[in-house]
DNA sequence: CAGGTTGAACTACACATGTAATACTACAAG
DNA sequence: CTTGTAGTATTACATGTGTAGTTCAACCTG
């Protein structure tokens, strides 16, 4: 299992549908990216095909036509991808990372408020198993 | 001014060392990096004018030799790579980003407690300073 | 059965990256 | 002035990505 998928931004939106949808034919994600992208069906097969040759997608195929699956979770795509990130940019250190975030112009008081609370949800557990 | 800079683990490493250093030579570049990395100074050498291309760094020439300097500051860097991996992997939901730090399992308590304690820092101040 | 349609497979190309060897240039030393 | 040396510039190549045209195979329809 690669610990360390690098996904591009098209990777994840080819991603994001399969995820959202669970299985999707080509034309059914082209249906769902050309909007905002623009892309020729034949680009997201291409796409499609090199990320099934790097096991990340698989197929069955159903009247002659391929119905993708993802074979990695949403979950382990941002794990392994914010795992990456904090280590290239924060040499490893999470907290280093939500401090920038923190501190960032990007983050709003809404936001603010929603990470203490999850940070309340998820202290650190007086009895906790695991 | 590219909005989005999306360096590779290498290209940090390289700019890591010009941020510390605030200048360098390529052969300075290639004594902090070749023990982990283990390349050759023309390796960097052809990084560091890619880079130059590409305007993240620049370099003076002293006694016929480089001497680079980042043009992007570390904030910089990790911002806008920040930036894009919360709008690519978390459709710009920077609190889905911190709920999935505080879920996942390489956060310590002890980065729980910092977080906290930034989120005092930078809470919205009800009157105060900035 | 022949042709159209459909959808996958193959081919193609430009660009970025990682990697480095080799070529070139210019200064320093003799 | 010749040559060694240091250091940049040029060239090279594999791989991945974005992008898509073209080809091929098979099914449906008349």
């Amino acid at each position: 299992m690669p610990e360390t998928h690098n996904f591009t931004a098209l990777q994840l939106a080819l991603l994001r549908v399969l995820w959202t949808r669970g299985e999707a034919t080509v034309t059914e994600i082209w249906e769902a990216l050309h909007a905002e992208r623009g892309l020729a069906q034949t680009t997201l097969a291409t796409m499609l095909s090199r990320l099934e040759r790097r096991g990340v997608v698989g197929h069955r195929t159903q009247a002659r036509q391929f119905v993708y699956r993802a074979l990695v979770t949403e979950q382990e795509a941002q794990h392994s991808m914010v795992s990456e990130l904090t280590e290239r940019l924060f040499e490893g250190d999470v907290a280093a990372l939500v401090s920038h975030l923190l501190t960032a112009q990007d983050i709003s008081p809404g936001d603010r408020e929603r990470i203490r609370a999850m940070l309340d949800a998820t202290a650190t557990p007086s009895g906790g198993a695991d």
